[in-house]
DNA sequence: TTTTGAGTTGTTCGA
DNA sequence: GTCGAACAACTCAAA
């Protein structure tokens, strides 16, 4: 089909829930061509794409939601569709006798074979096919070492990166839709993104709004306000340190180019704030780096990177993993963290690093339950990050910490929330412990845990393990893995 | 090709 | 209380 000028073009959107920069809605609006846009929830392709978990579903239909408000602003539906991607796609393009398909690349593994799926059938009906590059802020084929494989190594990554130059500057939103013909949509509630019985997403509610608007607010506001301190401030829980964008990237309310480009902005203003926005910048990198590793290994979830953690002796325990998973294991960081996990979808970066080390090297459970847990209870859960720093803490990762790197929950807990402020927020029952005592419990005296109502055992569990002989055993079983 | 330097996030122990 | 050393060996990237 020719492009004549009352032929509307398909917008495809994925995992870019925004209006600003991005490049396929764009083109379609310039145009000038009627316009549908559509969002296909794909779950028939399993093994193209691994299924969002709980939390993530929950994040999708607010997302999904906001988008919808903020077309509709426009006079401009979102349709949702259901299906395989690639019969959807072209089913759509032929009933509205669409002249092309706009969309934006995914560099997530087997998405590039769906993507070359609609491409097949757009063929086949003479619909034009028009993919934009991905919204990384350098493609992992881009960016290779002389083997021709990815980089492993995230220092000489970044380096690399850096080097580049400047991503392509963010494009504005489109000015004016012009809708096309009417097209029926699924209703978002049949899609049961959302939890009903029992109703688990409160707490998602009282600390989310998801949405480009949202997530713009948030980056604006973080970079007035928010970032001075950063490097350091980021590794507090009890503050408020850092830039909370993470669910808004994982869905594309927000591109890594405008991060980027605002950062930058931001630092040029301000030299002050410049070595606090590299920083933060670099953070992005990561984001951009886990991917790149997923890139070249599609099984990162499911393998070690490091084969010779295939021999790992882990242990094989239901109730301490349950424990963890609950923020019932005795130690008031870890509880802290699995607890605010549960009931915000996130978890505070520096104590995601707490929970993960002590779940696979305090009780040697296998990384993969972790991951597993993680990828369904956070709205951030993304395919790359999730799986490559679970691996990072394992030490099965490309860039393995070193064996002997055992965090110590307690120290932990005091270097990083002195004065238990994280630790009272989700851990309650330890409220009136003095901040002395309140990572370390088990060492108050009978009169301090009457004073401050605590029954260890009854109102707050005993430690389910003991630190020093937990660590003694890990060591011990990755000497082993060492050797092997 | 070979060599060299380095690798996000730590803890413990003994002086 | 503070401080530096020790805790392995290996892989990766770049010179």
């Amino acid at each position: 089909m020719t492009d004549q000028p009352g032929s509307p073009v398909l917008v495809w959107f994925r995992d870019d829930l925004r209006l600003s920069d991005h490049p396929a809605l764009h083109a379609a609006a310039n145009s000038g061509a009627p316009l549908v846009c559509v969002y296909v929830l794909d779950e028939d392709s399993s093994l193209r794409r691994r299924p969002l978990g709980d939390a993530s579903r929950w994040w999708l239909a607010q997302s999904l939601r906001s988008l919808q408000a903020s077309l509709a602003k426009r006079g401009q539906a979102l349709v949702l569709r259901k299906g395989p991607a690639a019969g959807v796609i072209s089913g759509l393009a032929q009933d509205i006798q669409a002249s092309a398909v706009h969309w934006i690349e995914s560099d997530i593994p087997g998405q590039a074979s769906v993507e070359q799926q609609v491409r097949t059938g757009l063929e086949k009906i003479g619909v034009s096919a028009n993919s934009f590059p991905s919204d990384l802020l350098v493609r992992p084929a881009s960016l290779r070492n002389k083997d021709g494989r990815g980089l492993r190594v995230f220092t000489p990554f970044w380096k690399r990166v850096l080097s580049m130059g400047d991503p392509p500057q963010p494009l504005p939103a489109p000015k004016k839709l012009k809708p096309g013909p009417e097209v029926a949509s699924d209703d978002l509630a049949s899609w049961n993104l959302e939890p009903t019985h029992p109703d688990w997403a409160s707490g998602l509610r009282e600390t989310w709004v998801a949405g480009e608007s949202a997530a713009q607010e948030r980056l604006h506001d973080f970079l007035e306000n928010g970032i001075k301190g950063y490097a350091s401030l980021r590794d507090r829980p009890d503050r408020d340190g850092t830039s909370r964008l993470s669910p808004h990237l994982r869905f594309g309310e927000i591109s890594p180019r405008q991060v980027w480009h605002a950062a930058n902005f931001a630092a040029a203003q301000k030299p002050a704030i410049a070595s606090d926005a590299g920083k933060f910048l670099s953070e992005l990198g990561w984001r951009d780096f886990s991917r790149h590793l997923l890139f070249d290994r599609p099984d990162l979830a499911e393998e070690n990177l490091q084969t010779s953690f295939d021999a790992f002796p882990w242990r094989h325990d239901a109730k301490a993993l349950r424990a963890w998973q609950r923020g019932q294991t005795g130690y008031p960081i870890v509880d802290a963290g699995m607890r605010e996990l549960w009931h915000t979808g996130v978890m505070h970066n520096r104590v995601r690093m707490v929970v993960a080390s002590f779940l696979v090297k305090h009780l040697l459970i296998d990384w993969r339950h972790g991951e597993k847990w993680f990828w369904d209870t956070l709205v951030d859960a993304d395919p790359g990050s999730n799986p490559a720093s679970w691996q990072w803490v394992a030490g099965s990762g490309a860039d393995a910490a070193p064996y002997f790197r055992v965090f110590n929950p307690v120290l932990q807990g005091e270097k990083f929330d002195p004065d238990g402020v994280y630790v009272s927020k989700w851990v309650p029952e330890l409220a009136r412990l003095p901040a002395k005592l309140i990572h370390q419990p088990w060492q108050a005296a009978p009169m301090e845990l009457a004073a401050a109502g605590i029954t260890l055992g009854r109102t707050y569990p005993e430690p389910i393990v003991d630190h020093k002989a937990a660590r003694a055993r890990a060591l011990a079983a990755y000497a082993k893995t060492r050797t092997s």
